[in-house]
DNA sequence: AAGCGAACCTGGCTGC
DNA sequence: TGCAGCCAGGTTCGCT
């Protein structure tokens, strides 16, 4: 389900039902998600307070204040939903109903501010873990993440540099989350789309020419922030679970121009072009193979 | 070594 | 209506 954007949204979203409170209690409901839960995991953040709320790349990032991080990361279907109580803001008499339990609502925060949080992850490919702040560059899941690309890291002689060589196509190393992390199937194809670039070009061709970055390693490094945030201002793109933490649509997807498009014509401006379908590395691609080169 | 396909899971949709 | 088959926003593993 989520790239970037859903997961920024999804962080916007909970940042303010969190960040300050404490858990109450966590409630537990099954030993696994992608991978088995952390050792005592509901016993190490009960009676914790949230310091901060970030994100990395596709990660979300719950700062505790003993030092060790919350680590989330929402797979292909997972999301999260915030339900108020009727006692919040009056300390003591919450009372966190439970009636509201849907199927894979696997993990569920009750926070001291009155707010219940609760995580449904129906293809459980998303996973929780515990890690200590100081370790979390090091640890393995992040040690070899490229670069944020929403950071004032990304631009065309960065792209240039890390596509170097590559005979990959486009499609695949822009989905490499170590090299650029946060991208996924859909911005993927929406930035090639805008960028004018074949999913199916290798990612070697976009290499330094002269000494200086290419003109389409140039385009593509400007795209990709620029189709990112217009995404998170429109809340993500919700193909069938994603909702805002309030439960509101995300509505990017009326903007895609490729995406789940197959058969529709190029909304490129003058292109004759319609939107086609290939399978790259075992994933649908989608593009207009005819404005795209 | 890089690159590709399969695997991990459940659910929704399509077509027979 | 029922059921088989295919597809899905991610990541990792293992083979070539």
């Amino acid at each position: 389900m989520p790239e970037l954007p859903e997961v920024e949204t999804v962080r916007r979203g909970l940042e303010p039902a969190m960040v300050g409170a404490r858990f109450s209690s966590v409630e537990q409901n099954r030993p696994d998600l992608r991978f088995p839960l952390p050792e005592r995991f509901v016993e190490r953040l009960q009676g914790r307070r949230i310091v901060a709320f970030g994100r990395r790349a596709k990660y979300l990032l719950a700062d505790l204040d003993d030092g060790n991080v919350l680590v989330m990361h929402l797979g292909m279907s997972g999301s999260f939903r915030i339900e108020r109580s009727a006692g919040a803001g009056t300390p003591g008499h919450f009372h966190h109903p439970r009636s509201s339990a849907l199927a894979h609502d696997h993990i569920v925060f009750n926070m001291s501010n009155g707010v219940r949080i609760l995580y449904n992850d129906p293809r459980r490919f998303g996973f929780m873990l515990v890690v200590p702040r100081a370790e979390l560059d090091t640890h393995p899941l992040f040690a070899g993440m490229g670069i944020e690309p929403l950071g004032n890291e990304l631009d065309g002689a960065v792209v240039a540099r890390l596509f170097a060589g590559k005979s990959a196509p486009l499609k695949a190393a822009l989905l490499d989350q170590r090299l650029i992390a946060g991208l996924g199937n859909i911005y993927v194809c929406e930035a090639l789309h805008r960028a004018g670039l074949s999913p199916r070009r290798a990612a070697g061709t976009l290499a330094r020419r002269n000494g200086a970055p290419s003109e389409r390693a140039q385009r593509l490094a400007e795209v990709i922030p620029q189709v990112l945030n217009e995404a998170v201002a429109a809340g993500g793109s919700t193909l069938r679970d994603h909702r805002q933490t309030d439960g509101t649509l995300g509505y990017f997807q009326h903007r895609f121009h490729v995406y789940d498009r197959e058969g529709e014509p190029c909304q490129r401006p003058g292109c004759r072009g319609t939107i086609r379908r290939i399978v790259q590395s075992g994933r649908s691609t989608f593009f207009c193979s005819v404005c795209q080169k």
